[in-house]
DNA sequence: CATGTATATACACTATCGATCATATAACGG
DNA sequence: CCGTTATATGATCGATAGTGTATATACATG
C-alpha cells in the first residue's frame, strides 16, 4: 500500500478532484460522494481506492459504511513542490529569486552527447 | 491560443514537469532542454507548444533559436487552488479551518438528481 | 434466513496521450 | 545558392486510464 504515484497524476483527473473538493468540506461516506461526483458508484469507489492508496485520504469503516476524509501529507508535498517556483510571482521571495537568477547566470554550457537511440 | 486546460493535466506528465524544472533555473533554448529531457527533440517541441498554449511559458525568438521561460500565472493559480486545503496542515490557518468545520457540520442532505447520461 | 443496502472489484470497451519517425520550415554560414 | 542547424508538425502506434455493467462481499434488519 501507499503507492507512491505522482501527485499531479492523481489530481489530473477532474472527477477525482471533484471528490477531493467534496471531502474538503469534511468527512463523507461513499454514497454522499457519488451524489456529487457525476459518475457511477463503481467509478467513485475506484477513485477512492486510488486516493486511499496514494495517501490523499483515510477511511473509517462504520458498519457497512465507509467514511472518507482528506489527509494533509500529499497536499503539503504539493506545496513544497510549488515553493520552488513561488519566487516567480511572490515579491517577498525576491532574495531567493536572486539566488536562482545568479545560478542561472552561472550555469555552464555542458555539451554532453545526446545521441541516445 | 491560451487553451485553458487543467493545470494538473499539464503538470501530470513527468517529461513536461522535467522541462518546467529546467526552466525553473532560467530561460533556455530548445536544444538545451532536449539535452535534459530524455525524449526526442520533436517530443520536447510538442511539450513546449502545450506549455506555451496553456500559459506556463513564454517564447522569445532570436534568429532561428527560440528561448522559453516560465510565466507565473498558472503557478499562482495552482497556489490558489492549494490554498483552500492549506488549513489541513497549516496550524496558522486554524481559524479558517474552524470555519470549514462548522460548515461541514451545518451541511444539509441535498438530494439532487445525478442521472446524467 | 431472506432481502435490502453500502461498497468494492473483475471485465470489456474506448478514448486520450505521449513517443518516435519522417518531413517541413526557416534562419545561418560559407 | 547550398548544406547545416534549430525547431515545428503530421502520421502512426502502443500504452494507459477512466467508464459502465455486472457481480461479489459484507453488514443490516425484519
Amino acid at each position: 500500500m501507499a503507492v507512491q504515484i505522482d501527485i499531479f497524476q492523481i489530481l489530473a483527473d477532474p472527477t477525482r478532484r471533484g471528490i477531493v473538493e467534496v471531502l474538503g468540506k469534511g468527512e463523507r461516506q461513499v454514497n454522499e460522494i457519488v451524489e456529487q461526483a457525476g459518475v457511477h458508484q463503481s467509478g467513485v469507489s475506484r477513485h477512492l481506492r486510488i486516493l486511499l492508496q496514494t495517501g490523499f485520504v483515510t477511511m473509517r469503516p462504520v458498519g457497512q459504511r465507509r467514511f472518507y476524509s482528506l489527509r494533509p501529507e500529499r497536499f503539503r508535498e504539493l506545496d513544497d513542490w510549488l515553493a520552488q517556483y513561488r519566487s516567480l510571482w511572490d515579491a517577498r521571495l525576491d532574495r531567493f529569486g536572486a539566488a536562482l537568477e545568479k545560478r542561472q547566470k552561472t550555469r555552464k554550457t555542458k555539451p554532453e552527447e545526446h545521441g541516445r537511440k
